[in-house]
DNA sequence: TTCCTTCTCCGTCCCGAGACTGATATTTTG
DNA sequence: CAAAATATCAGTCTCGGGACGGAGAAGGAA
């Protein structure tokens, strides 16, 4: 063995940075950098340091794994970074691929497979759990996935408030535009979901945990 | 000292359980008897094992946490379980005290909130994480339950189909009752949930699980 | 019985929602 | 660069939603 791999660690859970670490350290493959317990910090520890791989939670409270995989990206193009979530929805899925996630893996995953995962993606080799593989294909199969994928940002921010029972003049409002043009936003989205009014839009919204 | 504290975790995340075995092993006042990864798990071998206190994950593949403590609380009255749990919601945290959970905190909490939880709940303290304690105490200061308790069977009847997205039209066929009834139902569950239009009224029925 | 609640329905009135057409500026894409 | 997509706004028109007031019938509770 040459080297051994240089891990950071970012999980807003004390006792999940806790469990890899005291797991990863009795590898002498791998070296932890140091550890981060939210987006925005480990962005900022990242400006001194230079691991090979980051495994990354997604939801947490200051800067999501989302954000901050971006950001890394951006300062380490060559760093391998691994989503390690709980979750498979969509909503998480898809976002952390595009900003630039190599492998995603799921929390129920083993020690095992965990560390097999660092290391492959180490060798360049990406690693997504199966569930969340299958969503993936289902994407590039023309199974057009969501409908409300096919909305434009704007439609969307809309679609957000429809969710929260905002009036077209309280979504005027917030997004500094005015009614007419909320109007015409509502329009292209109930056409586009194929619904017949707000209210299902809104529906959907929240079936699609789009709005909170 | 006398004895130590004798423990059991359930957790579907093996890193998690992992985490907190590694640090309570590191206190002498702690015993681990057993892990679990599930919900069904952990009561099949709490058939055989007596711990004093339990730290139970929710959200679980098979057999959830809150069905286990309501097993688990049959079989040893005398144990405390802590639910240690990544959220919040109102849907999680309700059933769990029914169910007999005796102790609530969130996953990010530092591990020495964790290992006082524990002392605390051995001694017959119970500990609530403060945002979930908000929420308790809502529901006690008369704030009773939820607005849609005081409706009539009609109304909740109506609510629901506009929780679906129906039309005052469509709820009216339905029901096979007049439009202008159904208007009559919908202006009054909108004074009693106080809220101002159909759409959040269609919220809040998905928001409360009323319509499916 | 009387009172109260619930469910039913009517009429009127107003306003927000949504469809449709059309237009302009900006950005993105081929 | 030209073409397409996006975001912005206007005007008009129609319709359903919702407020408000009133009212009759049925059933339960005091």
């Amino acid at each position: 063995m040459t080297e051994p791999i240089k891990l950071f660690l970012v999980d807003d859970h004390e006792m999940v940075r806790r469990g890899l670490s005291s797991y990863l350290m009795t590898d002498p493959s791998f070296e932890i950098l140091g550890e981060a317990s939210s987006g925005n910090e480990a962005v900022k520890a990242l400006k001194e340091l230079d691991p090979d791989v980051i495994l990354m939670d997604l939801i947490m409270e200051n800067g999501n794994g989302i954000e901050a995989t971006k950001e890394i990206i951006q300062i380490h193009p060559d760093c391998k970074i691994i989503i390690l979530t709980s979750f498979y929805d969509d909503e998480q899925v898809f976002p952390a691929i595009e900003a630039g996630a190599f492998s995603y893996v799921l929390k129920t995953a083993s020690a095992d497979e965990i560390s097999d995962t660092i290391k492959k993606a180490y060798a360049g080799e990406s690693v997504i759990e199966s569930k969340v593989a299958q969503k993936m294909m289902n994407r590039f199969r023309g199974n057009e996935s969501l409908p409300h994928h096919e909305l434009t940002r704007r439609e969307l921010e809309v679609l957000v408030l429809i969710g929260e029972g905002k009036t077209n003049q309280e979504i005027g409002e917030e997004l500094f535009i005015g009614i007419k043009t909320v109007k015409t936003h509502v329009s292209n989205i109930l056409s586009k979901l194929q619904v017949s009014d707000r209210t299902q839009a809104a529906i959907y919204a929240n079936r699609n945990k789009l709005s909170s």
